[in-house]
DNA sequence: CTGCCCATGTAATCCGTTACATGATTAA
DNA sequence: TTAATCATGTAACGGATTACATGGGCAG
């Protein structure tokens, strides 16, 4: 899903300015499985009013700079109907965390516990917010939606706090993986 | 994390070819928090042998292609070590079916069913080769982050067999959302 | 005999992030 | 007075996907 398809679906719950689709994303109850910033998101918005799939009006206010609504067109429903049919392309997950913890033999056991505190505060916020919104919950696929994130959280935190001291333990009992003097000694079986 | 500090920390752990550092990604331990192309791979490659942070040997094999064999440099080795105490970026995660999900109401309930069983069944497949694979795990952290997949998953799978039914249901119950034909009528207060 | 596995790479293109540019209001 | 919120946009850059190009071996 593209930002332009991101754009029309938002506006289809309610006309919104660029700047509110943003904070729907890094704040609102998409913010666990999408996210978007103004560098595409106002260029998305462009091309929907283009291609009539939505539309603006400017609106001048006092005291604030002025703000372009966008409502979504009729078209743009019937576009946006036609998109949510389509194939979804599998989850694509990017955690650097978890790559870090990969090769948690190669980290200084001090650093490795900041990072798992640190990545826990992280989720255990995460986890908060999605529970405080599940409460204003609209649509029944928000509802399911929120709840996805919360049950994957719940179990994310449940899973460091178990894990995670096991982790450093057997990193602080074998010590540092020492950076040998030349190449690896051997060839194949590596990554399989 | 970039592409050639994964293909850096792969390489760490053994020598390999271009082409076991994409299996490495979509069907190796790194699947569930990683993902690469041969186009971003073999640059890469290029790029880490040029800094001198791994070298290449040319392997001639009879009945098949010629391979081209990477290993890490000592000099890769501190860059990796580097690169691993930097601070992680969030975890980003894009999901197209909790997209689609929360737009339930836009979708026929026959669709919305196919599409969360298929989810279900993808879901499950990965839950099982990570199962598999934990049993093989060599390093702390490779165990770690396998059971951190495990343990997400079997929380989807949880969520999506409780939670999946009762969302179709209540599709069902409501009815498909018509496509109004106006643009929306309200202002404000929409994507928040 | 079709299609997948092995194996490498390049080129084009797209998409998105980041940085830049601007500026008033308000809460801490 | 410092930072944050509100609010819009462009330009440059970077990274990554996709398509293209090639080709033998092997299993169904």
């Amino acid at each position: 899903m593209d930002v332009k398809t991101f754009c029309l679906a938002v506006l289809s719950l309610g006309a919104a300015t660029g700047y509110e689709i943003k904070k729907a994303c890094e704040e609102g109850c998409f913010r666990h499985f999408y996210a978007a910033g103004f560098g595409s998101i106002y260029p998305a918005l462009a091309v929907l009013c283009r291609d009539g799939l939505a539309s603006v009006v400017t609106e001048a206010q006092e005291g604030r700079p002025t703000r372009k609504v966008y409502r979504i067109t009729q078209k743009g429903r019937l576009a946006l109907a036609d998109s949510l049919l389509g194939t979804p392309t599998p989850d694509r997950v990017r955690s650097d965390f978890l790559f870090i913890a990969f090769f948690a033999h190669l980290v200084p056991p001090r650093h490795l516990d900041t990072l798992i505190r640190d990545y826990r505060t992280r989720i255990a916020t995460q986890l908060t917010e999605l529970e405080a919104r599940r409460a204003e919950a609209r649509a029944p696929g928000e509802a399911f939606t929120l709840g996805y994130g919360i049950a994957v959280y719940r179990a994310m935190l449940e899973y460091l706090d178990q894990s995670g001291p096991i982790l450093i333990g057997e990193i602080l009992r074998q010590g540092l993986s020492p950076l040998r003097d030349g190449d690896p000694p051997v060839s194949g079986e590596a990554a399989q």
